[in-house]
RNA sequence: GGCGGCAUAGCCAAGUGGUAAGGCAGCGGUCUGCAAAACCGUUAUUCACCGGUUCGAAUCCGGUUGCCGCCUCCA
């Protein structure tokens, strides 16, 4: 099956063809910075990224373009409430947000151009609309005239006329039709500002996409992304602009991903019912929140709550679990060469599917990048692994046994990839876990170890009243123990 | 008012014409000193409702109800 995916411009789900064979350019709106990010852009930037990541495994040379906007209103407007000056803030939210990328695991884009950097090439397409029609001046302001570009709707499926009709249009004198937007902005008294032929001013917002896309990817392109709110008016008057400045189709594949909902209500700036990433990464590792954005197809809304949070944990618990055992039982064994043929025979049912999981993953995400169906298809994996697991018994696996525990292994380290999951030595994420949960519980680590030190003693002595009575103990705390043949481990369970 | 999306077990969630993936929770069992974890079995004759097309529909068409989003900055 060939990729495809739904493309927001024609309303279908269609067969991807690139522009030029083998090449993709992609870009995908970034965020203003003047705050922190919440988990809505998280889930922007995690189904992009996955996105990226998968044409990139799938054999294409992408080019991936991820904008600041670094130069708004209300960057400006938050600066003069800091009393700092508005680059400082707007350079203060790059560095966090490239902190948070980094937890999260986020591969960086080809570029990552921010809006100031092409004020120039800005005021040169402003001028080429003037030239063609499609831009008129009044007082300083330039705005884009919706009605000479005849297509103006397309994308989101709206005529102009109907949109007449709705009523919640902002009245503003200065434009010709109430739907015109500004292409360039003369400035106020005390803001940035860069010359330009109509005097002192800054970009209009839809601008930067337009010129910075046009200078990486061409006029035409292929792919172009952000979140469902975008839609209207913002990729709307990308279209506008820089088809009526070129005259050529600006791009062929629109995606646009759906929401991060907080009680079934969007999560947003002007509701307050937000969750920074940084927040978010305090309670819970970021491969749990990657995990949790990527288990619902990306156009679905997705409700954010500890209820939804503390599943995908468990699930995540469950796979590294496994990959923990595997690592356990493979410590030490020999590397051996052995046929396929031996290898397929110690469990067929694991080897099957073990190698068949490339392909299963390749399905499910050529079909609109299923993410949903390749968490599934990774639990399937898991417990025919376990199985296996089981069937083994306690010893350590040697030769073919071994072998087809790393083939597994490899399994969900590669395909964990295009996923950006299973990335941590399992160990340590089960530590983590435990230890995020225990600080938040208050829970001493070492009062604990020493806990497990004196029951081991009492099992020693077959004294198991005591050892009950301290497991109990520790329960109540939060605290579960699990006896393997290695020792006691222990992990925290919070209540949901 | 205009445009669009969604409705699948207690909960989360795949499935877009061929007879309901997966996860969480629950129940029964195996294992265990007892547990936990893991494994096995079990949990939707049915996919909001009503019609229609079809040999066959959760999947297509029409209608109804409910929820949500965009139309203003927004991922």
């Amino acid at each position: 099956m060939a990729l495809s995916f739904y493309n927001t411009l024609t309303r279908k789900k269609e067969i991807f063809e690139p522009l030029v064979p083998g090449k993709i350019g992609m870009y995908v709106c970034g965020v203003t910075v003047y705050d922190y990010c919440h988990i809505g852009h998280a889930r922007s930037v995690v189904v992009f990224d996955v996105i990226y990541r998968y044409l990139k495994a799938s054999g294409y040379d992408v080019t991936f373009v991820r904008n600041f906007t670094d130069i708004d209103d209300k960057i400006i407007q938050k600066a003069n409430e800091e009393g700092i000056p508005w680059n400082e803030l707007a350079e203060k939210f790059i560095e966090a947000y490239y902190e948070d990328m980094e937890h999260l695991n986020i591969e960086k884009p080809t570029y990552e151009p921010r809006a100031t950097e092409f004020i120039h090439e800005m005021i040169e397409m402003v001028k080429e609309l003037e030239a063609k029609g499609f831009a008129y001046v009044v007082d300083g302001d330039v705005y884009y005239s919706v009605e000479k570009f005849p297509e103006y709707g397309k994308l989101s499926g709206r005529k102009l006329e109907d949109m007449m009709a709705g009523a919640r249009v902002e009245v503003d004198s200065k434009k010709k039709n109430p739907f015109d937007f500004v292409l360039w902005k003369s400035s106020k008294p005390g803001e940035p500002t860069w010359d330009s032929p109509w005097g002192p001013g800054r970009p209009g917002w839809h601008l930067e996409c337009s010129v910075m896309s046009r200078h990486y990817l061409g006029k035409t392109f292929d792919i172009h992304g952000g979140g469902e709110d975008l839609i209207f008016p913002h990729h709307e008057n990308e279209i506008a602009q820089s088809e009526a400045a070129h005259g050529v189709p600006f791009v062929r594949y629109w995606i646009h991903h759906g929401f991060v909902k907080v009680n079934k209500e969007k999560m947003s700036k002007s509701l307050g019912n937000f969750f920074t990433i940084r927040e978010v990464l305090e309670r819970y590792h970021p491969e749990v929140l990657r995990l949790f954005l990527l288990s619902k197809h990306y156009k679905s809304p997705v409700d954010f709550s500890d209820a939804t949070m503390l599943e995908a944990e468990k699930g995540l618990e469950r796979i590294y679990s496994l990959l923990d055992a595997i690592k356990d039982k493979t410590r030490n064994s020999k590397e051996v060469t052995l046929s396929e043929e031996m290898i397929r025979e110690e469990f067929p049912e694991l080897y099957e599917k073990a190698t068949g999981f490339s392909a299963r993953l390749k399905e499910d995400m050529d079909n609109d990048f299923n993410t949903a169906a390749v968490i599934g298809a990774f639990f399937e994996l898991t417990r025919t692994a376990n199985r296996y697991l089981e069937k083994l018994g306690k010893k350590k696996a040697k030769g073919a046994q071994a072998a087809l525990l790393k083939l597994t292994e490899e399994v969900f380290l590669g395909n964990g990839k295009i996923l950006g999951l299973f990335n941590q030595d399992p160990r340590e994420f089960l530590e983590s876990l435990r230890n995020r949960k225990a600080t938040s519980l208050g829970i001493d680590v070492n009062v604990v170890e020493k806990l497990i030190e004196e029951r081991a003693k009492a099992r020693k002595e077959k004294n198991f009243a005591k050892a009950d009575e301290i497991r109990d103990q520790l329960k109540a705390q939060h605290i579960i123990l699990e006896d393997t043949p290695t020792g006691t481990r222990w992990r925290v369970e919070l209540e949901q």
